[in-house]
DNA sequence: TTCCCGCATGCACGCGCGTGCAATTCGTAG
DNA sequence: CTACGAATTGCACGCGCGTGCATGCGGGAA
């Protein structure tokens, strides 16, 4: 056998058993093609040296054995898995779908595949994060699930690239893009005032959460801030029974709110709804509500939501961008990075007199100075 | 050093150099914990023999170190990966990502996790199976594509166990977990029969999938065979672009539908909104549209929509014990699972005068024979 | 005490493939 | 024809860990 080092037996593959062997392996490509092991690996790498007839005969072998490399080994060795985790939450919330579909689109291109965490509402996230240490992805993007610095902490020491995505940390070493959540909140409030509000509510979503905390916050310091008081809040939990019920005490109020914000689009749909069915009230002229999101039903005519936008495209173009930039090794510092919106005009809340014009897509948008 | 062969080197992990390092290694923990690398190994495997004493030891030597098995490596060697690869088109189809959430936690349970092929629509998919059999995922749901006899040979060939969620192929080597698509059609023709339509119409989705044909077929055998001749049939292409032209057309006919069929519910959608906004047709007085799904969304007070239900709750149920055989090895037969479910009765369809009950949650269904 | 069986442990190997290194080949200038 | 640099190729190793095998150890029965 040694002594003749190159007629090795032929691959078992070849025998056609119906297609149940295992798959063939580098090996087996190398010696029907009678070349060595590295030259298949060589041919399906990229860059690096092989002569074309030797590329030829490694491609026909290939064909013939239906092999394909096995990223398993090559992530074993190289280290790099192609794998980018995702975690969602609230995955109910009409928002995200579209967001994890982006991802996954822009993602793909960069020749990122997703390995997909959704959380169960309420459910512990330390079992998961063990999970996807385990798996040894290559960066992990975390939406809307909050990562407490000893969490963060086990994914630094774990060399797990982390980054925020509608959402972040206090710490400036987490990488973040988030909407405009104080920009969009004061927006929406200033817009609802220019309307002629009187009194001004807000659901929020939970306390844990950096965007609720960031809106809230924003909201309500517009309000002071311009002689408003303080607005009227009450907590959502994200889910549409919460918002319901958070709407449904507001509405029964004795001094029911004329404007209320939203903490995001999934949200005011609920808020919509028993506005209408259970309250009589018609969203836009009884009573005004404005959403944030902009996720693809509000502009659905049963809603016609107003709402300030989280642009989709630009919210995932920054965040390969900043998965890049992690990648690529280069110890650049976290950047947190701040996607503005626009207030999109539609018909759930009272328009005001002025500052409504078009953009370029033809919807009408709010821009207050104008 | 090679004369004593225990006191090994500690491991660099040890030295807190801000978490920078790699990742610690069976062999590190081994080292700090004085035992072998096998021990260790024993220790993170179920089932392996291990002392109460080597186990504890080698815990808070992995502790120290922060060590998680590499799951890389475990996957090359057992050739297991734990990941199920799931594909999935029309993700903007509200029944899907509730579908991939139940798919998300059930497999969660059973230890596995989604890597996510989203199809962007009208995509090649070649290129992805490429992918997909290259990262070697342990089984793949595909919903919604239509997996060619090709493309399902290479499949097996190259060893990838293979479940159709939601569609199915003509080959009976495929297993495939369905909705009742023929008895789910031929159900809605009868409701629309009993309470009194007259002119029958359907949108149907693509003719590529086999889940638009079953349906069609059934419905139209269904109102032929009972003298009331074949229903007008225009095809929808799954987006609300293609269902609200598709209404268009139907609605601006001079023979008026007064029965639509929409084939799934992400169709009825655009076609109730299409029907009230353009048409003033109020949908369940003027006109009657039915969908198919039950999808979360069909119950929202804005729509209330008579539909046709796929269970999820089953349907996933389903998935994950024909996964579990698949998965098992016993070369059991692929199985043809058909999940069946109910006409829910809401508000966009005219109701019939008998027939209507209401099941144990307290929603509304019509029984045929009662 | 002796023997035997079962448990615990370490050793060594290999899963499939990328890659540094040395050997070889090829093309072409001299 | 000779020579030399560049391109190509094979060899050998190892990524991290599971596992068969052989060894060692302890305990209960004879």
């Amino acid at each position: 056998m040694s002594s003749t080092p190159r007629p090795l037996p032929l691959p078992a593959a070849l025998a056609n058993d119906g297609g149940r062997q295992q798959a063939a392996t580098a090996i087996d490509v190398a010696r029907l093609a009678g070349v060595s092991q590295s030259a298949v690996s060589r041919t399906f790498t990229k860059g690096a040296s092989v002569s074309k007839t030797t590329r030829a005969a490694v491609m026909a072998a290939a064909a013939q054995l239906g092999y394909r490399p096995n990223l398993i080994a090559r992530s074993l060795i190289t280290g790099r898995s192609n794998i980018v985790g995702v975690v969602m939450a609230h995955f109910d919330n009409q928002f995200f779908p579209p967001l994890l579909q982006a991802l996954s689109f822009e993602l793909g291109k960069l020749g990122y595949h997703l390995l997909l965490f959704l959380i169960p509402a309420g459910a512990d996230f330390e079992p998961v994060l063990d999970d996807i240490l385990r798996h040894r992805v290559e960066a992990l993007i975390m939406t809307s699930v909050a990562l407490s610095e000893s969490r963060a902490e086990l994914c630094r020491a774990a060399g797990l690239k982390v980054l925020q995505l509608n959402s972040r940390t206090d710490s400036p070493d987490i990488a973040s893009i988030t909407g405009d959540n104080a920009g969009g909140a004061a927006t929406i409030a200033a817009y609802l005032a220019a309307s002629q509000h009187r009194r001004y509510a807000m659901i929020t979503g939970m306390d844990d959460n950096s965007a609720s905390r960031d809106r809230e916050a924003a909201y309500t310091r517009w309000l002071e801030s311009h002689g408003l008081g303080a607005p009227t809040r009450i907590r959502g939990d994200y889910s549409l029974e919460g918002a319901a019920a958070a709407a449904r005490t507001l509405f029964s109020g004795t001094t029911r709110p004329d404007a209320v914000f939203c903490v995001n689009d999934h949200t005011a749909l609920a808020v919509l709804g028993v506005a209408r069915a259970e309250f009589g009230l018609e969203p836009g002229r009884d009573v005004s509500i404005i959403g944030f999101d902009d996720a693809p039903i509000a502009a659905w005519p049963e809603y016609r939501l107003t709402t300030y936008s989280q642009p989709l495209a630009a919210l995932v173009d920054a965040t390969t961008q900043a998965l890049a930039s992690l990648l690529d090794g280069t110890g650049a510092p976290a950047e947190q990075v701040v996607v503005t919106g626009q207030l999109v005009v539609r018909a759930s809340a009272r328009r005001p007199a002025t500052g409504i014009i078009r953009d370029g897509d033809g919807r009408e948008i709010w821009v207050p100075g104008s």
